[in-house]
DNA sequence: GTGAACTATTCGACATTGTCGAAAGTGGTT
DNA sequence: AACCACTTTCGACAATGTCGAATAGTTCAC
């Protein structure tokens, strides 16, 4: 690992985190002396990595981020595949549709379709979700262990709402359910008043890259049947088009 | 400039050109030994600026950028101000908005809302575009002289279509007129069947920060006068909500 | 308007750190 | 199955980044 890289790129999760910084106040969260942050930051800034704000002397992220995340999306198969399937999902159930991958021990959202009904919503892409607290997160858990051992791993599962799950025990069986049925439910784990279903995607594989959630208000109702089917059917289609053997996947083996 | 960074930045520029790219063909690009490059890329990958992809050694962008970006999205203030005025915007024209700043030589475009008529449109945030050949560029090169000197010093202006401007004398002549009408047209200069009327948004100093353009099908018709007094009226409504003293905002004295 | 305190920035010497060549490991191909 | 090309590991050297002190620039209070 080296050095210079490496703080680099903790400063720009600390910028990512407290939006902006002067170099003083980089300085006291990597602990190290303001000539070394300087450096960095000014090497960051020639390539519009990290940007000095109008006014003041604090830096934020640079425009760079936002060209090269343009990229990183459309090198994305599952993204490019899943687009079309998605936009109909969303279109036929009327509900915000989510896309999300593994990131470290979260879940980012990599596609979001918002709910077709016409009202000012804000873009998802890019948001990182708890993958215990989400629909989206307990099937990338559920069909890949290591990804859930890393969950475990990182610490307690953070509380958001009264529903969070938070032990793990508790979690593990989640999982195997979702195992068993092929898909998973959120309901108000996250955020008070939202639910969410959430379908694995299988690459050529056969192991799950991907899931596929629909969001909804929290109700008391059950899920209605037509809802699941429509969002077993994107994934199926998703799937198939990346050339997966079957699905729902397979469960990935711990190595 | 710190070389490692430096470094590190140029083969996210490389894999950002190219998606795919193996330890070696970095090494090509960069003029570096195999084992250096390996040493960076791995150190970028741990943060997660890089991945390697599923099947074959090959490395590419990854999601770390894109949850980068989404904060670089909030923590723009001419963004969060602008995004309620251009959803109207595209409402009452029918028109795709897109919201651009510089980028180096170029633009960028941080907010794009795509055409009301429900067809299926690509997200065009992130996406860079040339400059001279587009309304969101001629208005930002009007008004910033320093960013039209370094976009002539960059080297001769790139011809995308018959209409486009290469010439500096005749970009001198557009942009003069720029100034004149407070807007800037493009027509089928960057893509053929299209054409933009971009105005310049003011902050606080009373410069130009970015610039708000209508996307259209290039006809023979005239502008019509009732889309450039909405995107006009957006324009200022964007710049007076940021504290802007005045409107058309003021040239920017080059030093 | 002036001074003080803070912060960013520059500079140069030191030694830590990144770099590079060679060798080992891996995967894909003929 | 053996080859080839590529990635990856390793260790020694010195080039490079780091740090402390000094300077320049801001911001705030008086």
């Amino acid at each position: 690992m080296i050095q210079a890289i490496d703080r680099a790129a903790k400063i720009l999760a600390a910028l990512q985190g407290s939006r902006h910084l002067g170099i003083s106040d980089l300085g006291a969260v990597l602990d190290l002396p303001p000539s070394t942050v300087h450096g960095i930051v000014k090497s960051l800034q020639a390539h519009g990595l990290v940007v000095k704000e109008p006014h003041g002397q604090r830096y934020m992220l640079g425009p760079t981020l936002l060209q090269l995340s343009n990229v990183y999306l459309d090198t994305l198969d599952v993204r490019a595949r899943a687009m079309r399937w998605t936009g109909d999902l969303a279109e036929r159930t009327g509900l915000a549709v989510r896309m999300g991958v593994e990131f470290f021990s979260e879940v980012i959202v990599i596609h979001h379709e918002p709910r077709p009904d016409g009202t000012r919503q804000m873009p998802e892409t890019g948001l990182t979700i708890p993958a215990h607290a989400s629909a989206l997160g307990k099937v990338l858990l559920a069909y890949h262990p290591a990804f859930k051992d890393s969950v475990v791993a990182k610490g307690p599962l953070r509380s958001l709402t009264a529903e969070t799950i938070t032990d793990v025990d508790e979690l593990d069986k989640a999982l195997s359910e979702v195992l068993a049925t092929g898909w998973a439910l959120e309901d108000e784990e996250a955020v008070l008043g939202e639910s969410s279903i959430a379908v694995p995607v299988a690459d050529r594989d056969g192991e799950a890259v991907a899931a596929i959630a629909v969001v909804m208000p929290a109700s008391d109702s059950p899920i209605p049947e037509t809802v699941l089917t429509l969002l077993r059917e994107a994934a199926r289609n998703v799937s198939r088009e990346l050339g997966a053997p079957g699905w729902p996947p397979s469960v990935a083996r711990t190595d």
